[in-house]
DNA sequence: TTGCGATGAGAACGTTCGTTCTCGTATACT
DNA sequence: AGTATACGAGAACGAACGTTCTCATCGCAA
């Protein structure tokens, strides 16, 4: 049995993960150090090198388990906005409001990796696209759960409005590009005859 | 009057943001370094940093320029699918899909950069912000030119689709965002009476 | 021709980074 | 208790980078 002192291999992953999700997303990859993550985490180089052996290896490994967090945010905020009354198409509209409006927002991790990744490393690019396609599957099931008959190209429009008005807004500064965004998913909605 | 072999300022300055669009745009800002740039525009480093006194004055002159040269070829490319028939509101969607098709796309180079810049930097964040201002902006005019009375958040609906189309075809390496966009696009002028 | 300011080529410098290694300590086992 | 193993703390190492400096060369004025 091991003292209290010391950290179990799951607690120590927790803590570079989390760790490592503050710096690489606020911060971005490039600018964030191995010793950034060490300092951050309080796990041991020793420790870091052996549950990821590369900074590469690190760099997947967050975004995969943000890509589960962020679903799990995601996909609860818009069930709540859901059981409020508001539309299933309109919900990620607004979940996405509650994220934007918080301080740490800086735009969407995976969109602002993809431009830091060499052309060389398939995995980050495949969890990114592998993201992408996910939130692209729930809001296509959320058209299911929806009243109307939903044409097939709405799904991917309403994907396509929330990564414009994600980005729009990190680099504004401001949530105007969400308030037209919405509009406009309002506006496409008000054509399908209930 | 100098020899042949020698370049004038202009030569040299001009060969230098050649030679750092190249590789800003298709590697990264993290993933160039200074020497990269002497050896792609043949300039020596004393010239390179007389023109550009640091990496990060050479990455706002590069913006600068590139949004001068983007925002010439984007509202070329657009009057002339407008000249060919294109609506004012969907041409930008097309130019946007010439873009796409080419082997060079790698996202907007104004979207990848804000990822790489620190918080530091507010000049590079203006460029950006202004680049985005810039091209709402003209599809607003194109909102006028329209034959169709356009509500006021049509534009920015627009933009909106226009950034998350052009985000998406990058991560997922098709066109495929882009018809989407194009066709909420379609279906939101529909909704407008003529 | 001679001397001088400007320039190119690229070495040099100091820093940072990713990764590995050393060493001292603590734990587990007999 | 004694020994071997594992681990934390952080120094060490080699490479890469941003930036500066050296020195040889060149154009040009007198």
């Amino acid at each position: 049995m091991s003292p209290v002192a010391t950290m179990t291999m799951d607690d120590a992953d927790k803590s570079i993960l989390s760790a490592a999700d503050d710096l690489f997303y606020s911060r971005g990859i490039a600018a964030v150090s191995m010793s950034d993550v060490r300092d951050r985490s309080g796990v041991s180089m020793r420790r870091l090198y052996t549950l990821y052996p590369s900074k590469g290896a690190l760099v997947a490994g967050w975004l995969a388990q943000r890509h589960q967090v962020w679903m799990t945010w995601f996909t609860t905020a818009v069930d709540r906005h859901i059981a409020q009354g508001t539309d299933a198409l309109l919900a990620p509209f607004d979940a996405i409001g509650e994220w934007v409006a918080t301080s740490v927002f800086r735009g969407c991790g995976f969109i602002n990796s993809i431009a830091e990744v060499g052309e060389i490393d398939d995995t980050h690019r495949l969890i990114i696209a592998g993201h992408k396609r996910d939130v692209l599957r729930h809001i296509a099931e959320l058209a299911q759960r929806s009243d109307h008959p939903v044409p097939e190209w709405l799904p991917a429009s309403l994907a396509v409005l929330l990564d414009g008005a994600i980005v729009q807004c990190a680099i504004f500064g401001n949530d105007e590009p969400l308030t037209a965004a919405r509009s406009a998913a309002l506006q496409l909605l008000g054509t399908i005859p209930t």
